[in-house]
DNA sequence: CTTGACCTTCCCGCGCAGTGGAACGTCTAC
DNA sequence: GTAGACGTTCCACTGCGCGGGAAGGTCAAG
């Protein structure tokens, strides 16, 4: 098959597709003589475990690396494994900084219901939000 | 006070205190005869609030805002308290995302421990992670 | 033969918040 | 007068995941 039939067998655009191979995400297919490429039925697969993979969070990235220990050295499993683990713990991290800085944003906006606006010094842009409080950066 | 003592008051770098200036987030401050910035005490305090802004996790385009508003008519005090609901809001979201994210990694993860390695087939990459889950884009 | 759908490669752009470096001007101390 | 610490501008690059569009090649139908 052909890539725009793969694109819409997949629910890939053909731009993304192109990208996955040159990012290393999806092996170069075979070429016919045109100098179209030439997919098999694993692509189909190759391209829905991609997708899996994205939508559990993973990068490109990641996944690269996963599709080349699977190519180099058989089934990747404990590597993605450690993966989901390590995914799994960036992801706990991620959401206590949003929850910290949630609550320091609630705690800014009740702050705002107890302070007058004439109060307000020119010198400041908004006294809502004062200066080295210590938020937790979003980075 | 020149744009070095500036930064060396305020702990931001010469670099973004002139993108933040670019970016309208800062107003553009005098020139002395030899083209150098100056600036004021004032400066201090403002680049303080973009800090205080971003550590709260507004971008710099919503700081630009509540400073603009600030300069074109006064204490830009219920703009904030809205921007800071509404950013509440979408860190709510972001959470609730992340955190179903996390419940999925985390059956994926369990499930890989009653999977057997030789049971993956080499059409697939890794059958610790399945295709179509339905699982939450992590954008 | 020509039209139109498909394919190829290529580079540019987005949004985010800067950082790095080049090439050059300025000020201060010795 | 010269070293070096500071300042100025501009352009490029980072990571992420593509999308848009140009300029051209290929293939089937009418």
């Amino acid at each position: 098959m052909r890539i725009g039939q793969l694109a819409a067998a997949s629910g890939v655009t053909t731009k993304a597709i192109r990208f996955y191979e040159k990012a290393g995400v999806l092996p170069a297919p075979a070429r016919q003589a045109s100098g179209y490429r030439q997919y098999d039925h694993g692509a189909i697969e190759r391209l829905a475990f991609v997708r899996a993979a994205q939508a559990a969070g993973l990068t490109l990235r990641q996944i690269t690396d996963v599709v080349s220990a699977r190519e180099n050295s058989g089934p990747p499993c404990q590597h993605v494994v450690d993966l989901l683990e390590q995914h799994a713990g960036s992801l706990e991290r991620r959401i206590a900084e949003l929850t910290a800085l949630l609550a320091q944003v609630r705690r800014l906006g009740h702050r705002a219901t107890t302070l007058d606006p004439a109060q307000c010094h020119p010198s400041q842009v908004c006294h809502v939000i004062p200066p080295s409080d210590g938020g937790t950066p979003s980075s």
